[in-house]
Order: structure tokens, then C-alpha cells, then sequence
DNA sequence: AGCATGAATGTGAACGCTCACACTTGTTAA
DNA sequence: TTAACAAGTGTGAGCGTTCACATTCATGCT
């Protein structure tokens, strides 16, 4: 690696006359391109380690005409399951190889969702995956904004006519009523999650679905804004009235705080009240009790988001356009069957 | 806003011959150039909107020579600080008008380490934030590796001699250790975090300093790996042998796993043993009992760290290298006067 | 021997912008 | 009157790549 004298960049011209090649045999090269003998490869090789040379990708895109740039669009990264989810995206779109630019917004704010569709069209990114738990006129602005990019919308409504990558958590609640049921509870309770989000509805409505199946009554007591705060908050407004044997919680922080305002009120989990979450946070296993709830796979999330890009990228067509994951039950201690009967 | 009949890309010199100037008076609309007519000003930001034009931004980098990209390299986004961090960043960075492109890496691997330096050479960025918890060989390369970027770098070590910002977490748990002492503890155990972690390390030596200070035996009787299941497991292996009456833990999870585990022993919290975290995770206040833990301001830590690589860019000299964020102490019900006294 | 073939390499132009400079005006000061 | 100046605008070149095409050279086939 030799020191440059000048801080001028190191260019694929001084690859190629360091390699004594023309620049367009080291662009071959650069893009592995098949027809390079196997010695001038090596050459150019040598040059370009020697140069520590790096190709400009901003150089790339532009005489390319399509980059080599991911967008993703996030919101809400205070909570669990987008930071998860931008996460594993990040990982499977560099071990594809793409550059990943991002922006974080806020669902109800025009502004920010402005922001976001400039810099993708400003960096004509090849693609965007936009985690899109809510629905608010403010995202249905920026699809609109960057229409023509082909776009994979993560975590979005079921049975939405895009391409797509989402959670059964329809499903997932289905599985926790199921076992609620096997262990004799017939007073299922459920508390809600913002109206907004698709995951609440969707939970909403498998609880709505399971119960219905299982001739039981609904009882709703209450809807959160998925933090512990509210969880705590809409269990502590019953006051003496909990009048059920089982508690079905939106998420695992809502549970937890739930569970907080139970025991405060001097209700033994599991033995008078079960409570279950949604998630599978790391540290729900820790709670007190630990906290019986759904797990959902992130990483493969990320994945087939990627793919489900990929293959726009590539024919502009989908085979499936909502690719749908299934979650998994885990059970722990906060659910078992209620003492009183 | 026209639709274009070709998908060819609308440049700068549709909108100069649709405004019916040149090429360059549009570029210096573009970027604010004092020296225009506001009635040309108008026109061609009239033309812009008519066209739907978004300005090049690989182009523009390409030819100016400079980016108006900042990279941030993180690691270990699955805990809460660095997710925080993250966020607080691009928020600062998009006010500032600067683009992120971003990548995750893991501290003990070289590879992800090179795949970041690679990525934000090719994009030649302007600056670089490195959020930097942990020391590791692989850190060191990636540094070195970017070597005349300028970069700040995120809660590193107190003392580094580089532009830097960080929580003063050792007073952080001084001021924890004050307020147990004042509460009457004498034998306050801790459990530390991973060895490699500075945040670890400053919150040890913040106990140790002031438990000599308050002249007092210290006890650590464990080290974590930041999960609820360690700080669980470490207080479990402990059998019978609890003979402390406050328990000062490295972080929020750990704290939760802890007292999961003294009460599962019998023990109760706070008559028995107050149990103290750090970070106040959202969820904190909502643990079984509400914890008592030290808060960090991450909206600061963002605008900071931003505000530093900007003086960088600047004038390429700092006026204080390491620019240090004060935590605080946030009282709640996992702390007492213990029962024994 | 002559010629098509394909592998390996080179050349000019273009991508969409900014930079440095040059050019027109109209206004002010000597 | 005339130079000097500043405001406003335009022109040529270049940023570091890739693309489409052209060229060279060895090889095998008739």
C-alpha cells in the first residue's frame, strides 16, 4: 500500500496504468465481468490493493443509470419490532450487496414522509423497503410519491395488493387463545393496541375470530399505546372489576404493565389471572412471572423482504405477492389453569 | 406536474430550457447562489416543480468533489442504547440536510468491520459517526482503516484523545452508590457488564470509586452479558449466599433479571434488597417493583455527536475534544431503607 | 492457405452535475 | 466622458465511472 503524495482520489485510470492495462479492463474486472484472463485479473488486482483504491460509487450509479442503493423507510425505531426488523434488512441487503440508505419518519408527519421520498428519488435508489406498521395518509403520500420504484412494504396489512412481507399475527393470537381454552379459561379478557397499527388489528381480530370459535364472550378492556404505561394504566382504571380469569395483552410491554397493576392490586399471576404478551421481547422471559407470549422470526423477515426486492428487481414481477411468516407460541409461567375453578 | 413520456431521467437541463435559462443559473437555484434574480429564482423553481425534478445527488457528489453523506457504522442494535443513539442521529443529520447511509457491524468481526470502511470509502462521505461501546481489534482496524474521514466517535472511552461524545456514566453510578449510602446500605454488591464494553467498565469503576469515597467493602459478584437471563443467572448461582442488602447492577435488563431471581428466592424488593439498574429503558418503570435506575439524555447525545463532525467539517479543529453528557438519577421503588436495620 | 470464430482488450461518448472563468449589462465615481 | 465595478448570466471542461462498439489476436475448420 503506498502513500499518495497528492490527496487527489485514486481513480480506475491509475489502476489501469499501475496494471498497464486500459481503464476499461479494470472496470471489467471491478464488475467481474467473465472475459478477463485469469493473469491481467490478477494484475489488476495487485494494482488496485497496491493503491488501496476504492471505485467511486457515486461515479457508478451515475454512468450506470441504476444504483446499487436500498432505501428503507422506518418509523417507530423506539419500539421492538422495527429496530428487529431494520436490523436483519440491514444484514441481508449487504450480504447482497447493496448500499443502504435510510430514513426514519414519523407516520403522521408529512414532512418527514417528504423528506424521505426526496432522497430516495434524489439517489434514484434501485429499490425501497418501507416498514409500514400504521396506516396513516401520511405513508399512503409517500408510496404515491415514489411511485414507479419498486417497493416492498414490510409488516403492512394482510391481504393488501402489493408486494409485501408480514407477520400472521392473526394467527399468533388464534395460537394463544387455543391455549388459553386447553387450560379451562372461559373469561378471556384483551386489551388492544393503537387503533392505527395493522398488527393491532390484526391481533384484535384473531382474538375476535379464536373466541367466536370457542363460543366464548369478548371482552375488551381496554386499548393501549403499546407501552408498559398504558398497559398499567387500563388495568389500574378497573378497579375491583377484573372479572376474568385470562388476560390477552397486544404486546409484551402493555403485558407487562399490566401484570404490574394485577399483582399491585393484589391478584397472583398465574394462579388468579393469566397474562399473555406479543413479541417475544429478550427480556420477557425474565419478567415476574415469565411472560407467556409469540414469537416472530425477524431474520427471516428480513430476508424474504430482500428477496421479495430482489425479484422486482430483476423480472418486475412477483410469484407471491404477500409473503406471510408464521409465528410460534412459547410458553412460560404467566399462564396456567385458574384456581378458582 | 407534467408526466413524461420517456422514463428518461429529468436533468437540470430540462429545467434550464423549460425556465429558459442556462444549465448553471439553475444550479445555482439549486444551491442557494446569492447572485440570482428572484424573478429568475422563481421561474426555474416553477419549472422544477412543473417537471417533477429531483436534482442527482450521485451526480451532484461526482462532480462537486465532496458528499453531503454522512456514514454511521453501529453495532449491537439489538439493546436499547444504541438503537437510541441511532435514531437521535439521523434526526439531527436529516435537520442538517445531510443523507445517512448506514451499516451495522459487529465488533469482533473483522469482516463486517472491512465491509463498513469498503462502504464508506466508495461513498467517499463527508464524515463518519462511529457508535463505539465496545473495544475490540476489529474497531481499531475500522478506524484506522478510515484514516482522514473526519469521525467522532460514539460512547467510547472517557479520556480518548479524538473528537468523541459520551454519558458520564461513572458518575452515573456514583451518583447511584450516593443515594443507596444515604438510604443507610452498607454492603452494596454490584454486577458488572461484559468486560470489552467502556460503559462497563466506567460504571465498575464509578462503584468502586465511590464505595471507597464512602470508605465501604466492595462485592461484585458477578459479570453479564447485558441480558435479563445473566443478571438472572448470576444472583441464582449465589445459592443462600445473599449478604447484601443493595444490589447495584450495570444496566436496566440485567437489574430484572436479578430481582427475578432474588424474589424467586424468597427475597423481597426493596425491604429485603433494593436492587438499582442503568439506562431507564421505557420499560423500567414498569418492572415488579418500578426500578430505580440512571437516565441518559440520547436527543443530546445526537445533536452533539452531529454538531461535532460539523465543526470538523468546518474548520477541521474542535474546540473540546471529547464533549461529555451528564445522567441522571431516576428514584423509584426498587430502593430502600433495608428491614434488617 | 484462407476465413470465420470467439476470447481478450481498447476507444469514444455519455451519465448529470459543479467549478472556474468569461461575458453582458446597468450603475457609480472620478 | 470613461473607466471601474458589481450584479446577473452563460460557456467549456471535468468529476470517475459504464456502455456500445471497435479492434486485435490466436485458434480451428474447410
Amino acid at each position: 500500500m503506498e502513500k499518495q503524495t497528492q490527496s487527489r482520489r485514486v481513480t480506475i485510470n491509475d489502476v489501469a496504468e499501475r496494471a498497464g492495462v486500459s481503464y476499461q479492463t479494470v472496470s471489467r474486472v471491478l464488475n467481474n465481468h467473465p472475459r478477463v484472463a485469469e493473469k491481467t485479473r490478477d494484475r489488476v488486482n495487485r494494482a488496485i490493493k497496491d493503491l488501496n483504491y476504492y471505485p467511486s460509487s457515486a461515479a457508478r450509479d451515475l454512468a450506470a443509470r441504476r444504483s446499487r442503493v436500498i432505501g428503507v423507510v422506518t418509523c417507530s425505531l423506539a419500539y421492538y419490532g422495527p429496530t428487529q426488523m431494520l436490523v436483519n434488512i440491514e444484514e441481508s441487503a449487504r450480504r447482497e450487496g447493496y448500499d443502504l440508505i435510510f430514513a426514519n419518519v414519523t407516520p403522521t408527519d408529512n414532512k418527514s414522509m417528504q423528506a424521505a421520498a426526496d432522497m430516495l428519488r434524489r439517489w434514484a435508489v434501485a429499490g425501497v423497503l418501507v416498514i409500514a406498521p400504521v396506516k396513516t395518509r401520511a405513508y399512503a403520500a409517500l408510496l404515491e410519491e415514489i411511485n414507479g420504484i419498486p417497493c416492498v412494504q414490510i409488516d403492512i396489512e394482510r391481504g393488501t395488493d402489493a408486494a409485501s412481507v408480514i407477520f400472521d399475527q392473526y394467527r399468533g393470537i388464534q395460537l394463544v387463545i387455543e391455549h388459553l381454552v386447553s387450560l379451562q379459561h372461559r373469561r378471556i379478557a384483551m386489551i388492544d393496541g393503537p387503533e392505527e397499527w395493522f398488527g393491532a388489528k390484526a391481533r384484535h381480530d384473531g382474538y375476535f375470530d379464536a373466541m367466536q370459535t370457542a363460543k366464548l364472550r369478548t371482552h375488551v378492556i381496554g386499548r393501549g399505546d403499546w407501552t408498559a404505561a398504558s398497559g398499567y394504566q387500563i388495568v389500574e382504571s378497573l378497579g375491583a372489576d377484573v372479572s376474568f380469569s385470562a388476560l390477552v395483552v397486544a404486546n409484551d410491554q402493555m403485558a407487562l404493565g399490566a401484570m404490574h397493576a394485577l399483582m399491585k392490586a393484589g391478584y397472583r399471576i398465574p394462579e388468579d389471572v393469566s397474562v399473555t404478551g406479543f413479541d417475544d421481547v429478550p427480556e420477557a422471559q425474565f419478567f415476574t412471572p415469565a411472560l407467556t407470549t409469540v414469537r416472530q422470526n425477524f431474520s427471516l423477515l428480513g430476508q424474504q423482504g430482500l428477496r421479495q426486492l430482489q425479484l422486482l428487481l430483476e423480472d418486475r414481477t412477483t410469484p407471491e405477492l404477500q409473503v406471510i411468516i408464521q409465528p410460534e407460541l412459547i410458553l412460560r409461567a404467566s399462564t396456567a389453569t385458574p384456581h378458582t375453578l
